[in-house]
DNA sequence: GGGTGCATGTAATGGGTTACATGATTCT
DNA sequence: AGAATCATGTAACCCATTACATGCACCC
């Protein structure tokens, strides 16, 4: 009944909307689909369909196999279709950053430079890779989807993710540059 | 004993390098240090302190005070630091983006294309926001912190921060266009 | 009298991942 | 023979925030 907190049961109707499915379908859809932005673990995912449809918001029919066992598909049912509006339309809550990396380099003056250069350049690496990624996707999803009313949405949460890791490896190579003068600073002054 | 997983034992290793403080302390400090990429509440604090004493990474000291309760002063060890530059050595794990803007963005088809410009537009202000608060940090730094070898990476921590919002910006602008775009399309083609 | 600051800490709760348990089929 | 895929689900665990509990001093 609750059903208040909790983004995960409004990411699965919205995956739902799609097409019905079962909760071992939307996970292996999750990397084609919310993937860069969004992840969905089987713990979270089986509970929640389950209090889901017993509140109304899906319809669950199970399908017998041979051999396998039963798939419990579910498909999103006009109250869930007003449930994930609802949500839809709530403000956003601010997203804080939790950066690890950022933390190590805070403190980065109590090791040698080379450590923050070694982590930097990863990260830069890390998104580099990122955005070849992002521009495959694009150009599947303009080949594939062309014509779908959800493509201009599915492509402006990839830009985000193209501008994000694009500031990222500009980032990376103007703080490369400056860990390098201070390391000559360093060595210049003893 | 135990003491592997967690950053945050390791992030208070680090805010004791500047000085030895209390966990009070520590918490008061944070939005002033790490606060833009890192953040910890008591129910962190308080038993990690215990645990890393315990283990002798750092060490306790109790202050009496009149009226108020006990100070426990904690301050680093030679152990401590030890392990603090382990750790800053070992390498940053891949940060996975999760963003409830995008997920709503994503499924943006099913309602108003108003709603989604809602949601950009206070994601743009908030980054607005936080390009301002960054400069202002940079400028008191430049002051109040001139000379201070760490100077550079907490220099560096802020421009990411610059780098990321800036770009974040950049994207919200574009997306807005497009999202009038969409709307104009939609009441053309009717 | 009531809020705020100092200062400690625990308990409850939420949100999430990983590992485990089960078991047939199909591919290598 | 052994791994991978299909398919479900639970339990254990980790990490983190919020709320609660305590209590004095100071200021309005």
């Amino acid at each position: 009944m609750k059903m208040s907190g909790g983004t995960t049961p409004n990411a699965l109707l919205g995956l739902l909307t799609l097409k019905p499915m079962s909760g071992y379908d939307i996970r292996a859809l999750i990397p084609q689909s919310i993937g860069h932005f969004w992840s969905e673990s089987y713990g979270q995912i089986y509970p929640s369909l389950k209090r889901l449809a017993s509140a109304g918001f899906v319809e669950k029919k199970t399908q017998r196999q041979k051999g396998k066992p039963d798939r419990h598909v579910y498909s999103l049912t006009e109250k869930g279709r007003g449930r994930l509006q609802e949500w839809l339309k709530l403000p956003v809550e601010q997203e804080v950053l939790r950066s690890e990396l950022l933390l190590k380099l805070f403190f980065g003056a109590h090791v040698s430079p080379d450590v923050s250069r070694e982590h930097v350049t990863a990260f830069m690496e890390e998104h580099d890779k990122a955005l070849k990624v992002y521009a495959a996707i694009v150009k599947r999803l303009h080949k594939e989807d062309a014509g779908d009313p959800q493509l201009p949405f599915w492509l402006m949460t990839l830009n985000l993710g193209r501008h994000r890791s694009a500031a990222f490896v500009k980032w990376s190579r103007e703080t490369l540059k400056e860990l390098d003068e201070l390391e000559r600073a360093q060595k210049g002054g003893r």
